[in-house]
RNA sequence: GGUACCGUGGCCGAGUGGCUAGGCGGAGGUCUGCAAAACCUUACACAGCGGUUCGAAUCCGCUCGGUACCUCCA
């Protein structure tokens, strides 16, 4: 089964041929860490790392880059602009470094308590300056750049005379000096459209850096460019980020890549859409984001309740990741439930009564599942499909379908496939002392069973009562009682 | 204003021409001391109006409504 990926610059699904198999090179936008992260980092961070999985799982060998951005962008593109983590090393009296580092270390936490895998490489903008300034000469070797008062600014117009500005995000370069806002501080530039590659820094600018144009910092489109060519090469295969970084972010790495080097450096451009809140976008600049912090502990006054990690994980991975989605108490729960009764199942098929013959064919779930996942990273239908096992464990249970021997370890082997290993998802009960809890349960229940013997009502509901306080469910049928952590 | 995109049942959310998506919630039933769980049955849908077609949620047009990007933002 071929893979097929949306290339958001053809606009349509694209049969996924790398350009090295089996190797594969991607690179993804990752976090500026000057504030914590939230659910919309969150969905970027776990699109990506659904596609990391699913690659390796299909047996290709990925390099995959995701940057953390540490010098900081400027906050508007005027001259007297202050970067984000320097203005907040600056109200919080520390070293910009601190901050980068406070940060960066709570996104991580953040990221593993979701599961999500760590990239190969994860490097820093403020460690690859050198690079950086590199290709910015390049570029103004070439003719695509000029300098003005000591920053040194992208030429769109005579860019685009050569090649295609706006090819990613649909713009026109005619329509953009019609339509772009005036701001202060812009003089310098020839077209308001043309970007900094490098910035020339004040004396209160903390974080500034020597370069042949003055003492400054890059521009903020520049880290990506260079160090996708460092650790990928000119040319590979995926990029991805947000939707919102499509422009002018993207397009500008695109401008900036073929400026250096006279051809495109990505095949395949990758786009997570955004999470809503009440149908608005949930971020920074609108003010209404909950980080992964506020979900995991609830204490945020838009929450009912605390979320773990995994419900979080499901909840995100129950939408295609090109599809907006929205944030609610509700939804949330109801992914809660879902994922709830997945495991449930999950924990039954290793105790699923096998018989000679099978009255449902398993082998074919296995294809559905790799044809949903095949199709974009199609998740939600991949997690219908798992539902539909679901039933089919039950119904076994129950008794109501037959399964073979073979086929109960297919069945956990889907599972262990595409539940575990590329959806990512992972029990979150305690597995300690098992043995000792087993035999705690199986005492209590004995107990309660004597009980109900004696129709000693009372005891049992107590006992089941408050096992349900520990969040144990006591399950009664007619074979005995069993017993399940929620 | 420009560019891109979306509008699916109570909620979330798949589906790009014909076959039940799925989850949560609702209703009825089986089981049960009661409950839960599970199972069975079931109701509720494709924004509106035209068009193409044997046939459209799916293609085309128009209308209405919404979102994102165009200043940093996943």
């Amino acid at each position: 089964m071929r893979l097929s990926i949306y290339n958001t610059l053809k606009r349509k699904k694209e049969i996924f041929e790398p350009l090295n198999p089996p190797h594969v090179g991607m690179y993804v936008c990752g976090p500026t860490v000057y504030g914590d992260a939230h659910l919309g980092h969150a969905r970027s961070a776990l699109t990506f790392d659904l596609v990391f999985r699913y690659l390796k799982f299909l047996g290709y060998k990925v390099r995959y880059v995701r940057n953390i951005t540490d010098v900081g962008h400027l906050e508007n593109d005027a001259d007297e602009g202050e970067d984000k983590i320097a203005k907040k090393a600056r109200l919080e009296q520390l070293e910009p470094m601190e901050i980068v580092k406070y940060f960066t270390d709570r996104y991580h936490a953040n990221m593993d308590a979701l599961n999500i895998q760590h990239p190969s490489i994860e490097p820093t903008a403020s460690g690859h300056i050198i690079e950086q300034i590199e290709m910015v000469k390049t570029i103004f070797d070439k003719g695509y750049a000029y300098e003005a008062e000591g920053s040194v600014y992208f030429d769109v117009d005579k860019y685009s005379q050569d090649y295609d500005y706006g090819k990613l995000s649909g713009r026109k370069v005619e329509e953009l000096l019609e339509n772009t806002r005036e701001l202060a501080g812009q003089e310098e530039k020839k077209n308001s459209f043309d970007f900094a590659l490098w910035k020339k820094a004040d004396e209160r600018h903390i974080m500034q850096w020597k370069s042949p144009w003055s003492k400054g910092f890059p521009g903020w489109h520049m880290e990506c460019s260079a160090m996708s060519k460092k650790y990928l090469g000119e040319t590979f295969d995926i990029h991805g980020g947000g939707m919102d970084l499509l422009f002018p972010h993207h397009e500008s790495e695109i401008a900036q890549s073929n400026a250096a080097q006279g051809k495109d450096a990505v095949r395949y451009w990758m786009h997570n859409n955004m999470i809503t809140v009440n149908g608005q976008k949930m971020g920074k600049s609108l003010n209404n984001f909950i980080t992964l912090n506020e979900f995991f502990s609830g204490k945020h006054e838009a929450l009912q309740q605390a979320y773990s990690p995994m419900t979080i994980r499901f909840f995100l991975l129950q939408a295609h990741y090109r599809s907006t989605l929205d944030f609610s108490n509700e939804a949330l729960q109801a992914a809660e439930k879902g994922m709830n009764k997945l495991f449930a199942a999950y924990d039954l098929i290793e105790k699923l009564p096998d018989t000679k013959s099978s009255s449902v064919d398993i082998a074919k779930y296995r294809d559905l599942c790799l044809k949903a996942m095949s199709d974009d990273f199609n998740s939600p239908v991949l997690i219908a499909h798992l539902f539909d096992l679901v039933k089919v464990i039950n119904q076994v249970n129950d008794k109501k379908e037959t399964l073979s021997k073979d086929d109960i370890v297919t069945l956990k082997q889907i599972f262990d496939d595409f539940l575990i290993t590329i959806l990512g998802i992972k029990s979150e009960k305690s597995t300690d002392n098992t043995q000792v809890v087993d035999y705690l349960m199986q005492t209590i229940l004995d107990i309660r069973q004597n009980a109900k013997t004696n129709k000693d009502w009372a005891t049992a509901d107590k006992i089941r009562n408050d096992l349900n306080k520990l969040n144990i469910q006591v399950k009664d049928t007619k074979d005995g009682a069993s017993w399940s952590f929620r």
